[in-house]
DNA sequence: TTGTAGGCGTTATCAG
DNA sequence: CTGATAACGCCTACAA
């Protein structure tokens, strides 16, 4: 049977003749109320389509089940899988997602920080924009006793919770991989050096020419804004047009990547042989351009549950042990970009 | 000054002498309040950090300014772009969005509808699983009066909003251009038929086949489940394995188009020369494939926008004068993998 | 121009 | 085991 479902627990007592606190608590399995009348509220529940009114339960209860999520864009791969790991975790849990982005501006996020903070959220979890480097806005959430947890950007010093990879360990990986299949002279393409990300994983690129004895030259340290496809071709052409040009390329993301393999191709220069290449974020792209990009796989969907998790660690919802800082595997898949077998 | 915003129209009326329903009024610029006082009381609201609680104003209010977004997948391409426009408008107004994903599952749909029912959402914004033919679980929110419009997939016979393309004169485009490019046997991949959206895509095709005079083989219409990726490359088998091969192909996705010129080239199959392709979507791996991939431009974050606005329209929020029913525009995007120059 | 009172739907506390 | 009662924070007749 379907009602306008404007049932509340005062109907379902009235009807039965028994008080709304006895309906509330019969609801919710309350070891105090007879199985008898239990079972009747219940009944009655099903029967008049009776909907708990979550509003009026937050309100309560001060707080909502809804959780924030706070990230730059959601119409880029990496990030929608964060997204889509967050909303599957959550509501597995009965929680609900609200998104917003921050278009990478600081300001922006501001904003929308002000407006999950008014919504009543019950933790929050971010990525933070490029531009970000003050915090003062995420401080309110703490002060109020709502948790929230940083993915993928972090914070420089904040201590926090955290669920993220080892960058410079990956991008470490990734220039080894590189150095392995012959490459001496590895340029870089790095983001911007505020964003904390960026400079860990310019540091796995030098750590892995100094453990294999290569020479850093700056001129092969190049640095964007924002990494866009676009950028990528001006990169791309200021490598390749050095009087002593790279033979292999590590770009921070996926865009840069493929924009420089297009690039080369209309130059002639042939990948993996002249130039070998290897990416960042294993995008979808990676096997569709040819030839298929190397990358360093980040598993956006599994930090966006593992984010859940820790939230849910904080509220005691599950009382699972968490670390405060969570590092997730990366691992290099090697394509035919950069595999010179 | 920033404070434990547990800030309430109460703590301002103590502390200015006043009765809270003057803060309240104050607030929201009650012509009957006098200047004075409201300039007092914002000021106060101002210095203690007043944030007014969403919670309890849905609760008085009956509704809040959540407006629930259920779609299939949040990380695929053009539906991430529908959300981020929704997202976008939404904010712009002070909405906020809650995202949930079906996973294609009618189940799954059915249970995050109920979850936002219950959350009390002002509207709902919906792009059905594939397996959806019965809307059972939508029409109790229509007999709540909370809007909900239909955003590119729509159902079958409903009354209803909605925001989407015109998929049969698309189609209808995309066949044509490769008739024009000179294609005389043309196929044709569809998605599951139970689908308007893929029954309407199909029809183009046939219409443009019918306009030009050439005959219609069922040996070319396609179909798949899901067109992911791996279907693609079955299809693209059946369909070049034919006795009598086509040589000219429409995808109803981009994915299935770029596993078809994958699957061509490794065959020694000349594209476009010896076969022509278009996709749907223009999905950014577009520009991407080699040969770029032609295909039928849908603009989501418009798309998701309208939804928005259509939305406010129903609910009095805006008064711009919107139709029921909102047709965006497409257009074929000519490249390489169909261009026979 | 302002105040009072009641209620939105739920839960927690304190009595019985 | 069950029932009143009082909040949670806000809004809005109605009264003054």
């Amino acid at each position: 049977m379907k009602k306008k479902s404007n049932v509340t627990i005062h109907d379902l007592a009235r009807q039965l003749g028994v008080s709304s606190s006895t309906v509330s608590r019969a609801l919710k399995n309350h070891a105090s109320i007879g199985e008898e009348t239990t079972k009747a509220v219940k009944r009655l529940a099903e029967e008049l389509g009776y909907r708990p009114n979550f509003l009026a339960v937050s309100l309560r209860k001060q707080h909502s089940t809804n959780i924030g999520v706070l990230v730059p864009h959601i119409n880029r791969p990496f990030i929608s899988s964060l997204v889509s790991g967050m909303e599957q975790a959550a509501r597995e849990a009965g929680y609900s997602v609200l998104i917003s982005q921050s278009y990478e501006s600081h300001d922006i996020e501001i904003g929308n920080a002000s407006a999950f903070f008014n919504s009543r959220i019950c933790g929050l979890l971010v990525s933070c924009a490029t531009e970000t480097t003050k915090y003062d806005h995420i401080q309110q959430f703490k002060e109020s006793g709502i948790p929230v947890v940083f993915v993928d950007r972090i914070p420089e010093k904040e201590d926090c919770y955290q669920v993220m990879i080892d960058n410079r360990e990956a991008t470490f990986k990734a220039t080894e991989h590189l150095i392995q299949q012959g490459c001496r002279r590895i340029a870089h393409y790095g983001g911007p050096p505020q964003q904390l990300m960026y400079r860990q994983r310019r540091q796995g690129y030098i750590d892995a020419l100094a453990k294999h004895g290569l020479p850093f030259d700056e001129n092969l340290l190049l640095t964007a804004n924002k990494l866009t496809p676009e950028e990528g071709f001006v990169l791309a052409e200021q490598a390749l047009s050095l009087a002593n040009p790279p033979d292999g390329i590590f770009a921070a993301n996926d865009n840069t990547a493929v924009s420089t393999i297009l690039y080369a191709k209309s130059k002639g220069i042939r990948i993996p042989q002249d130039l070998a290449i290897i990416g960042f974020n294993d995008d979808p792209v990676c096997t569709i351009i040819e030839p298929n990009l190397s990358s360093v796989h980040q598993p956006g969907v599994e930090m966006g549950k593992m984010a859940v998790k820790q939230l849910f660690n904080i509220l005691d919802i599950e009382i699972t042990d968490v670390p405060k800082i969570t590092i997730l595997d990366t691992y290099v898949v090697p394509r035919a970009s950069s595999v010179r077998s």
